[in-house]
DNA sequence: CTACGCATGTAACACGTTACATGATTCA
DNA sequence: TGAATCATGTAACGTGTTACATGCGTAG
């Protein structure tokens, strides 16, 4: 699972430009993967010469020029192979847990402050995910995009109750 | 957070070997971190080229010789600096949840051979963490720590619960 | 007048991954 | 006889991160 394995498949569905592919990043998969432009231009970039996808440049008045990519058979048939490769290992890297892991270097308030710190990030992006839910509906949703909503959904709720308890138990014992 | 942050706190504890801190890896941090000996030798050999660790070399018979890396002053500051870091956040790469957002160019019973790999995977992680519980409670374990081994314990959960209930959603439709 | 939305990109860098390489002992 | 445990390493490679750079229109 690469960052081309990513871009290739949104321009599989339909055509779109690097700044829609981020938006889809940060709305719909940001639960479980994250790029940013630096990784999207330069793969957009590779993955045309490569003759996956074919640019169309759009003149906009009062915007900027759009690039509008388009998946070629090649790179259809590149991702379709992608697919049947074997699932990789989920992956998580939680600076928040080795801070926890670490816990006895810290001060019972900056423990303290660490589980506020990651209850606000975890809240914020259940928010996010679940505020984008309706329209991702309006505009068509899979059965199995609905699977990866709540595998969210239900981590960042299991993830936000185990630090709220953990915030009142050391609050408790101070 | 990098791999050197975590290979210093470990360090930081106690003097130990690149085996020995590839073990824990596997089993006390294995929810959140992966570090692979081609990250943790070289990173150890850093270390020492920059003062922060010192290296003694410990002969065994029947066994290879052993490198027991132990914390300088110098790296003892260079962790406590990075504790005082602010938190970055969480990040999750999950090619299962890629293949289902994807799922519609999957067939039904390709989509149920990766939830049932995925169930598999989850499972395998959630025993192999469970089992090594009571020996880090033998050990030692923090409060803080308990918090690290709960959350990773609740989100396998929440993970399974979605994956089971999809899996059987999915194969009453067909 | 500031911030946000729209929109694209590059260059340098660092980090970690992958594959390869070795080898004795012990347990099944 | 094969697999697992103990134990360490390197070399090449690739991927993605970070910081930088640009610029108009609109809403508050």
């Amino acid at each position: 699972m690469q960052g081309k394995d990513v871009v290739l498949g949104l321009l599989n569905d339909q055509p779109r430009t690097g700044y829609e592919i981020k938006d889809i990043f940060e709305t719909r998969l940001a639960y479980f993967f994250d790029g940013t432009y630096g990784m999207i231009y330069p793969t957009l970039r590779k993955l045309e010469k490569d003759g996956m996808i074919t640019k169309e440049v759009v003149f906009q008045e009062g915007k900027p020029n759009k690039n509008i990519y388009s998946i070629t058979p090649a790179g259809k048939a590149e991702f379709a192979a992608y697919m049947q490769t074997e699932l990789a290992d989920e992956s998580i890297k939680s600076d928040f847990l080795l801070r926890m892991y670490f816990g006895k270097h810290l001060t019972t308030d900056q423990a303290l402050a660490f589980i506020e710190t990651q209850i606000d990030h975890q809240e914020t992006k259940l928010r996010t995910l679940k505020a984008h839910y309706n329209e991702w509906i309006r505009n068509g949703i899979t059965d199995l995009q609905i699977v990866t909503y709540k595998y969210g959904v239900a981590n960042y709720e299991a993830s936000l109750t185990v630090l709220k308890q953990a915030y009142l138990d050391i609050a408790d014992r101070q």
